[in-house]
This record gives structure tokens, C-alpha cells and sequence, in this order.
DNA sequence: TATACTCATCGATAACATCTATGGATTCGC
DNA sequence: GCGAATCCATAGATGTTATCGATGAGTATA
């Protein structure tokens, strides 16, 4: 028994008549007449009566009938309901956000999401690198954002969505407050708070100092930004960070730094196989376009 | 799209593996892969991620699950309630019955039928000749039960349950009570109360006396046989019936006649070409049975 | 690093759904 | 009442395709 011989019996029960059926069904008539031979002789129950040259359905078919217009309602319903969802009707997004990524773009991004799919559930979660790549290859996520590459395993895939050059942030109390730029060797005389040397953030300014051969003077660690520049702006230590993640915060200045190497990248890790829904192709791509124009900046800072 | 790709479907859903979904299926997994793939590009969306050398289901996968589980668990609703119905459990009958026939054997039968098939509905409906045949062709009865032959359709066909002798019956008043037996040709001398000359029974009887050149001697017709034997029990009228339909009526006699082909048929009529129920096969069956041993008869008449 | 396991691909084959042609049976119209 | 038209069933031919076996690619396990 196939759905055919399924759609076939509804289509001859519905118009009484093999001819009228075939040609409804765009099928000639002995393939019905063999067809519901085929599905009587499976189930052992005649289906119609051959009175004449007309047909009538017999009583267990009348019942069956009833079931199999119920069961392909229920496969109907099913297509539609998994093709609203490849509509952007609905659904459920989980998304995994490295740190302060959430902070900034992110939530007018979520905002301009939810305005234009809110049948979709997103949910975001904060985690490590490591969580996100074994959140990818378990399903736990369907994409991720992160600042830090790369990812370790070649199953991950990563989209860069923008990059920054990092700056140097200073309060008003220290000496180099009003310069427009510093070159990186004159960073190794200027005491930095920095996050603490296993962070990935870390990791990346490190290894540029490395590759420049200059050592970084780093006289605190901390691994909170937000206490990172309140302590620079009231003191004369400085830190390096991205321009975007103080954007807005009073009482500091910025810096370039003369190394066009000193960057950070945003990126969306996907993996590398799994099936990418559209909406989760939508979210990304909204995401990487706020980034790309500026976007909506949700200050860190309150005034 | 096919019940194949839904039950292949389901099964690699419920094993998370395309191979021991092949083993339980007793396919290879070749054949699993090209239906998934087949039934994926169907519907646009795939159903499975193959991760590394593990698959893990889709949402919209998930989704698609519940309802393909739902349809084919109407359908197989559908094939045990029309199994029941072929059991015997349920169902309906609907059957014809030509006049005297639901008077006497008739009533015994169906309470015999009841008990044994509580589950299925009988109507019983009488009904003259000609709308048996009209039943049958277009379905409106299953099988009808009558006393007169022959059908005028070549596609009904009959099967006699009974036949008997008919008799004179007469009141106690009548030269012949007490009598055992009578001649065909006396019967010319002694006034009947018959049925009209439209009835098939009163065909019966004309034809068999017409065969043997006597002319019954008719003064009065009734239509009812319940009034005929009212009206011969109390007067010098006599009439012919079938002794079966008189059983226990008090105040009457009957006597043979000497003509064997003076009988009555009962017989069950059937569609040539219509399936044939085991409910109606039941039914049938216990009358023919009933019948052939005489059955449990319900007098026409109280004490 | 070697091995075992899993899914995808490919070519061959057998099964089967469909078609055309035809027959049997019934109904309709003249 | 008889021929034409209609309807379903059957038979043989044909194209499609589900399945198989062999093999390859990728991944996890020892």
C-alpha cells in the first residue's frame, strides 16, 4: 500500500467512477482498475462494487475512506507546518554569543529580528569558545558569534562579519589624553590593564606585541571590561580595546595604535555541514549587515 | 512522496542510524539513503544533518515526525476497524423481506443473530419484489428474504432456505373440516377467499390450477393475510396458504392438497455480482439453517 | 596510525506503474 | 429491439525506479 493507491481510492470514491477519477487524476483508467485491484487484494476487502458499468463503494470502504482522508490531512498539515517554518513562520533559533558580543550591535539586531519574524524563538546564550564548537557539533546551537578565532576544529566554519583595529583607551589624567594616535613601541612604557593572559582577547594582543618584538607593560588584569575602563578613567593607566566596545562611555579617549595588525574580527561560526535554516541564514545575515553599516549601538554606559 | 519513504523515515528517526534502520527494515543502507534524499528533495527541506559519521534529526524533521506517526496510525486505525467490520464486530445490514416472511421464522432468527453479533445493526425492511431488486442493484439492501420467485433480473440470484406444500385452510363450520386431505379438482366447487390477482402468491396458485385446467372458485379477496384467516375461521370460506403461515392460529383446520407443485419457495435473493459480507453470509446462513429444522416459530395469533 | 564503522555514490538489475489496445458487459437512444 | 456509446477489466509492451552490491569518503576508536 502506497500513498497512491491511497489518493487514487479517494479520487474514484469521491467522483464514483474509475473513468472520471483517471481523468481527474491524469492517469488512464486501466491503471486505476489495476491499481485498486492491487489495494483490495492487500487489505482483503473489496473497496467497490462492480454493479454493471457502474460502481458504488462498499461499506468498508466508506469506513476506510473516512480514515484515509484524515491521514493525508495529517501529512498535509505536517508539509505545511515545516514549510511555514522554512517561511520564517515559526520556529526556534539557538544562538551562542562569545562575551561582550552581546553587548553592543547585538540586541538592535535581536530588536529588528523579532519586529520582522516574531513567530521565531531565539534564544541566545553566553559561552565559551570550546561550548559553542561543541554546541555546533551537537545541535546545541544552531550558529554562534564570537570576536575570537579561530575556531579548533575544521568542522567549524566562521563568517567574519566585520573588524575593528583595536585602539588605546585613556582617562583625562594621563599623559598621552588629546593624542590623535601612538605607535605600539611606545606602548611598552605605557602601564595597561589587560584581561587576563588565558583570554582569548588577551592571547590576540599578546601575539602582535609578540610579532612587533615589544613586551607589553600589563601592571593589572582584570576580566570584567566594563571594571577595566572605570578604572582607566579614573586613574593613568590605559588598556587596549576595541573602539566599539566603549563607544559611548564618557571621560575616556581613544588612541589608534599604529599597527594595522592590531584588530579584532567579529565573526558567526557555523558548522561546516549541518543544514543552515533560513532562519538562522536570516538572523546571520541581518546581524552581519548591522555590523557592516554601523547599526544600532546599545551603549555600554548609561549617561 | 510514498507510505516507503514515511515508514524508512520513521524508523532511521527512531534508531538515529541509517544502518540499523536498513536492518531492521531488511533493505540496505544504500536504499535508505536515495529514498531520504529523495524524500528530502521532495519536500525542500532536509530531515536529516549528517554530522561526521552520526545523523541527528532536523527540527523541522521533529516537526515532520509527529504528524507522519499521526497519519499512519489513522491508517492503521482504518484497516482494523475495517477488519472488525469483516470480523463480524460491527457493521450494518440492511436486508429486505418480502411480507409473511418476518412473521414466522423470521423474529427467532435475528434474536439468535443479535446474541451472537451484538455489534451489528439490522434493519429489516419490507418490501415488495420489485424494490428488492431495486435494492439490490443500487445497494439500498444487502440481501432480501421473500417467498416468491422468480426475479425478474438475470443478475439476482436466489437460494431457497425452505419450501413447503401449501394447504386449505378452513373453519370449523366448513363441509371439510376434519378432513385430512383434498383433491385439486374438488377445489373448484369449494369458494375461496384468495389474494388479489396482482399478489404473487395468488400467481402461484392461479398458475398451478390453470396448469391443471381447474378454475378455483374465487369469492372474495383479501389483501391481508391476517384478515383472510379471520374471516375463514368464522365463515364457510375456505383459503390456500402455506401451513407455516398459520401455524397456531386456533379455530382452523387444514388439510393437504393433492398437487405437489403447489409449494412455496422461501428463498434469500443476492446481487449476481455485489460482494457478499460475512455479516450478510451470517445472517443468511443461520436462516437457511433455522428454516431446514424448523427453527423457532412465533404465532401469528395469541391464545 | 591502523582499523572499524557510517553514510554517500555508482552501475546493474529486477520489479512495477503506466500506457495502448482490446474485450465484456451494461445502458442509452432511435 | 437493436446498434452505439459508455464503463470497467484484462493483456502485453514499455519506461521508470526501487533495490542491491561494490566502492569511496569521512570519522571515531584502539
Amino acid at each position: 500500500m502506497e500513498l497512491r493507491h491511497l489518493h487514487y481510492f479517494l479520487k474514484i470514491a469521491e467522483t464514483s467512477s474509475f473513468t472520471a477519477a483517471a481523468a481527474a487524476l491524469r492517469v488512464t483508467q486501466p491503471t486505476l482498475s489495476h491499481q485498486i485491484k492491487q489495494l483490495e487484494q492487500e487489505i482483503g476487502i473489496p473497496l467497490f462494487d462492480r454493479v454493471g458499468r457502474s460502481i458504488q463503494i462498499t461499506e468498508a470502504g466508506r469506513i476506510f475512506r473516512g480514515h484515509v482522508q484524515r491521514a493525508l490531512q495529517e501529512l498535509e498539515t505536517g508539509l505545511a507546518t515545516m514549510t511555514g517554518l522554512e517561511g520564517l513562520m515559526h520556529g526556534h533559533l539557538r544562538v551562542g554569543v562569545f562575551r561582550s558580543f552581546s553587548n553592543s550591535l547585538l540586541p538592535g539586531v535581536l530588536a529588528e529580528f523579532y519586529q520582522a519574524h516574531p513567530g521565531i524563538h531565539v534564544s541566545m546564550q553566553q559561552m565559551s569558545l570550546a561550548s559553542m564548537e561543541m554546541g555546533l557539533v551537537n545541535s546545541a546551537i544552531d550558529f554562534a558569534f564570537t570576536t575570537y578565532l579561530p575556531p579548533t576544529s575544521d568542522r567549524i566554519v566562521a563568517e567574519e562579519i566585520f573588524t575593528e583595529p583595536l585602539v588605546l583607551a585613556v582617562g583625562h589624567q594621563h599623559a598621552l589624553y588629546g593624542q590623535p594616535q601612538v605607535e605600539l613601541k611606545k606602548l611598552a612604557d605605557v602601564p595597561l590593564i589587560l584581561r587576563p593572559a588565558d583570554t582569548p582577547s588577551r592571547q590576540l594582543i599578546d601575539s602582535c606585541f609578540t610579532a612587533r618584538g615589544v613586551t607589553p607593560n600589563v601592571v593589572m588584569e582584570m576580566s570584567s571590561g566594563e571594571a577595566t575602563l572605570a578604572t582607566v578613567r579614573c586613574s593613568k593607566l590605559a588598556t587596549i580595546c576595541a573602539g566599539r566596545a566603549l563607544n559611548g562611555a564618557p571621560g575616556l579617549a581613544t588612541l589608534q595604535i599604529d599597527e594595522p595588525t592590531l584588530r579584532r574580527s567579529g565573526a558567526i561560526l557555523w558548522h561546516r555541514d549541518r543544514y543552515r535554516s533560513p532562519a538562522a541564514c536570516m538572523l546571520a545575515q541581518m546581524a552581519q549587515h548591522a555590523y557592516a553599516i554601523g547599526g544600532t549601538v546599545i551603549p555600554l554606559h548609561g549617561p
